[in-house]
DNA sequence: TCCCAGGGGCCGA
DNA sequence: TCGGCCCATGGG
């Protein structure tokens, strides 16, 4: 078994399914949590609206936490503003006020419109070529629209994956988003079940231990990770300088 | 006060 | 083609 489909195996053991992509309207409901997140189903999203949500929310978490996306998409919800149509008719300054925690909200309210557009033409036959063309939709948003939105095989390469993949040495800094993809794609199943999965997966591991400073003591991949065991090296040394 | 967060566009070299 | 800069709010 190859590296990357290890590093799956011991992150769903340990950490489960994460029910990606979380959908507000269907918090508490059953078989769902108070966030959205749907555990133990890969059957969502069902209606258009929540297609659309998810597109949304993709655009608003660039370079953003998802609590601050969370708080805009509450906004939107109750100003009855979370449609491809009212998106559309908004005034673009008032669309950048009501997604004004989610940071970067003048830019992100044009991204908005200009997918919408996108959207209204496309939603029924999507395809990845014309959705880059699309101004503000670079290949990781656009990934995760497919995937999580149109259920597309296409794996999300994010600032997380590119991190912990780094740092346990199974790709390069200079590794393009293509090649990164590629190199994946070709390690796992092509099942967007898996695919869903595992980018979650490596999102909670890189929010929880494997952060801008690393918590390696507490890393479920240690044991195979080149920059946990440098770092335990560096620490050791460290300890048993004299001072 | 500083750092960081589920990026992408633009521009000059 | 690539590096540097800009966009911005909110929590730890």
């Amino acid at each position: 078994m190859n590296s990357i489909r290890k590093i799956y195996n011991i992150l769903i053991k340990e950490f489960k399914e994460q029910g990606w992509w979380p959908i507000s309207s269907l918090k508490n409901k059953e078989g769902i949590d108070e966030n959205g997140y749907h555990h133990k189903s890969y059957y969502y999203p069902e209606t258009d609206e929540q297609i659309f949500e998810i597109c949304v929310g993709a655009i608003l978490t660039q370079n953003t936490s998802w609590k601050n996306v969370e708080k805009a998409i509450t906004n939107l919800k109750q100003n009855n503003s979370l449609s491809v149509n009212s998106i559309l008719e908004l005034n673009q300054n008032k669309l950048a006020e009501l997604i004004k925690s989610s940071g970067y909200h003048n830019q992100k309210a044009r991204k908005l419109k200009e997918f919408a557009k996108f959207y209204i033409k496309n939603k029924n036959n999507i395809h990845r070529e014309e959705l880059l063309r699309v101004w503000g939709i670079g290949p990781e948003t656009a990934d995760s629209i497919l995937l999580y939105a149109f259920r597309k095989e296409y794996f999300v390469i994010d600032t997380y994956t590119k991190r912990i993949f780094l740092r346990i040495g199974l790709c390069s800094q200079k590794i393009s988003y293509n090649e990164f993809q590629s190199l994946i794609q070709n390690s796992i199943k092509k099942d967007y079940k898996i695919y869903n999965e595992y980018h979650a997966l490596l999102v909670k591991l890189g929010k929880e231990t494997c952060k801008t400073k690393p918590l390696c003591f507490k890393c479920l991949l240690k044991s195979t990770c080149s920059f946990s065991k440098n770092s335990k090296l560096l620490l050791k040394n460290s300890k048993n300088r004299k001072v």
